[in-house]
RNA sequence: GUGACUUUGGUGUAGUGGCAGCACGCGGCACUGUGAAUGCCGCCGCGAGGGUUCGAUUCCCCAAGUCACCCCA
C-alpha cells in the first residue's frame, strides 16, 4: 500500500514537541485570565459572507487565499482565514453586545486556514492565540490589548521583540488618507510595480508596504498618514503613544505600517521577532470600530490582535531559548517472576487510582530490559517486586536521580509514592 | 503565485546507470535481579508516484521541504 502524507502546509505535533504547546497555551490562558479576558471558542468554519464582510474583499487573504467549498448542503462555507470575523458574529450572535454599554473581553486559541505557499513560519494551517476587546473606544483599551500581548511574549521568554505602532484614523481620516495617497501616486504609477498598480485601486494603502524598489522610490515624499488624521484620531493615537510609554513598553511609530485586514480603523500595531527570517511578525492587532456594524450588530467599538504560535515557537528556537519543561514524576513498574509481575500489574491500578502517572512493561522484558524501558521514558522512580519482595510483602523503591533504593512496605507505597511525585 | 536549492533506515550522513555503506538508534543474547559499560548476533532505507532505459536511488517529470520575492501569524 502507498503511504499518504499530510496535506502540505501541515504538520504533526508529537509527544516530543506537543508539551512546548502546552506550556504556550497554558502562559495563554493565564496572562488572559491576569488581564480578566474571558475564553471563547467559535467554530473553525463560517458562511463565507462573514470574512467576505468582515475581512474584506480587497484583502489577499480574501483574495486568493481561502478554503472555500460547498457543503452537502449548497451553502458556502469557508475556513476561517483569521480569528476576529468569527469572535465578532458570536458576540453580536450571542446578543451581549445588544446592551447600550456593552463590554466584552475575550480571548482565543485556535486553528487558521489559508491557501499560501508554505515556508518556515508559514503554514496552510496555523495557530493563533488572539484576544479581543469589545465595548471601549478608549485607546486605553488599545494599550491594554498590546500589553497583554506583550506579556505574553514575556512570560513564553521571547527576546529581541518589536512593537511597531501606526494610526489610520477614524473612517473619514482613512478615507482621506487614501484619496492623498491616491493623488499623490496616480502620476507616477507608471513607474510602480506591476502588482502596485493593480493596488491602486484595489487597495493604495498596501503600497506604502511594499519592499519592491520601484514601489519605495515612488512613495518618496508621499503624504504621511497623520496629515490625514482628523483632530480625535490625533489625540486618541497620541494618548496610545503616552500610555505605552508610562508603562514603559519600548515602540516605533511606523507611518507605512498597513495590516492585511480592511476592518481597522484608528490604532493599529505589528509585533516583530528575531530569530524568524522573513517571516518575523509574531503578531498583529488593532481597533476595528466599524466592524460590529457592518456584520449587523449595534454599533460597537472593539480591538484585538492575533499572534501566532508556530512562530512563537520558532522564534524561541531560532533565540536559543528553552520553554521550562515540566517536571517527569512517572513511576515505573519493574517485576521479576511471573507473581511478582501479578503483584506489579495490581498495584498499577492502584497507583493509577491514586491518580499517579505510572507504566511497565507489558511484553515480558527481563530485569534489565525493564529498567532500560524505565531509563529511556524518564520514570522519577522505579517499583521493584521480586519474589524476595513478595514474601516479606515489600518493593524496592529507587528514586532515579540518585539511584538510591529503599526498602517499602507493600501497604505504604502508594502513600509514599504520593508524597514524592506531588513534591517535584 | 514566481525563481533557486534540497530530498538515502527512527536520527545524522557516504555513495553509484547494475553489489547501498557508516555512526548513533532499536531488538535479542552473553546476563530471569538493576539502567547510558563491553562483546556477539540481528532489525530498519534510496520522497507514496509517473517516464526514459536491458536495468533508475542515480537522468527527466511530479510531489514535498527550505530560501528569496509575495503575503502575513
Amino acid at each position: 500500500m502507498s503511504k499518504i502524507s499530510a496535506p502540505r502546509g501541515t504538520v504533526d505535533t508529537l509527544p516530543a514537541d506537543s508539551w512546548k504547546w502546552q506550556i504556550v497555551e497554558r502562559i495563554a490562558r493565564e496572562v488572559s485570565a491576569i488581564y480578566h479576558f474571558g475564553e471563547i471558542r467559535t467554530p473553525v468554519f463560517e458562511h463565507t459572507e462573514l470574512f467576505h464582510r468582515g475581512v474584506g474583499e480587497a484583502s489577499d487573504i480574501v483574495n486568493k487565499e481561502m478554503y472555500t467549498f460547498e457543503d452537502r448542503g449548497g451553502r458556502s462555507i469557508t475556513l476561517r482565514p483569521e480569528g476576529t470575523a468569527g469572535v465578532v458574529r458570536a458576540m453580536i450572535e450571542s446578543g451581549i453586545l445588544n446592551d447600550q454599554g456593552a463590554r466584552a473581553k475575550v480571548f482565543y486559541i485556535g486553528s487558521n486556514f489559508r491557501y499560501e505557499r508554505p515556508a518556515s513560519g508559514r503554514l496552510r494551517q496555523h495557530h493563533q492565540f488572539g484576544a479581543e476587546a469589545f465595548g471601549v473606544a478608549e485607546p486605553d483599551q488599545d494599550v491594554e490589548c498590546i500589553l497583554l500581548q506583550m506579556d505574553f511574549y514575556r512570560r513564553c521568554g521571547v527576546k529581541d521583540l518589536e512593537l511597531q505602532v501606526n494610526s489610520l484614523g477614524d473612517r473619514e481620516s482613512k478615507e482621506r488618507y487614501r484619496d492623498a495617497l491616491v493623488a499623490f501616486l496616480t502620476p507616477k504609477s507608471a513607474q510602480l510595480s506591476e502588482d502596485s498598480q493593480r493596488r491602486l485601486s484595489q487597495n493604495p494603502l498596501r503600497i506604502l508596504d511594499s519592499k519592491d524598489p520601484r514601489d519605495q522610490e515612488a512613495c518618496q515624499g508621499a503624504p504621511p498618514a497623520g496629515e490625514s488624521l482628523s483632530d480625535k484620531s490625533r489625540l486618541h493615537f497620541e494618548r496610545v503613544q503616552a500610555l505605552l510609554k508610562s508603562a514603559s513598553v519600548p515602540f516605533r511609530v511606523n507611518p507605512n505600517l498597513v495590516r492585511g485586514f480592511d476592518y481597522y480603523t484608528e490604532t493599529l500595531w505589528e509585533v516583530t521577532a528575531g530569530g524568524l527570517g522573513a517571516q518575523n511578525a509574531i503578531g498583529g492587532g488593532g481597533r476595528y470600530d466599524n466592524l460590529v456594524e457592518q456584520l449587523g450588530g449595534r454599533a460597537t467599538p472593539g480591538v484585538g490582535f492575533g499572534s501566532g504560535l508556530e512562530r512563537l515557537l520558532l522564534a524561541l528556537e531560532g533565540q536559543g531559548v528553552s520553554l521550562p519543561q515540566p517536571p517527569g514524576n512517572l513511576v515505573w513498574l519493574i517485576s521479576h517472576g511471573d507473581a511478582a509481575r501479578d503483584e506489579s500489574w495490581k498495584l498499577l491500578l492502584e497507583l493509577r487510582a491514586a491518580g499517579i502517572s505510572c507504566d511497565m512493561d507489558a511484553s515480558g522484558r527481563g530485569v534489565k530490559g525493564q529498567f532500560k524501558l524505565a531509563d529511556r521514558e524518564k520514570a522519577a522512580y522505579c517499583i521493584v517486586i521480586g519474589e524476595d519482595e513478595l514474601q516479606k510483602r515489600e518493593a524496592v523503591l529507587k528514586d532515579s536521580a540518585t539511584r538510591q533504593e529503599t526498602r517499602v512496605a507493600r501497604d505504604e507505597i502508594v502513600a509514599k509514592l504520593q508524597a514524592a511525585t506531588s513534591a517535584k
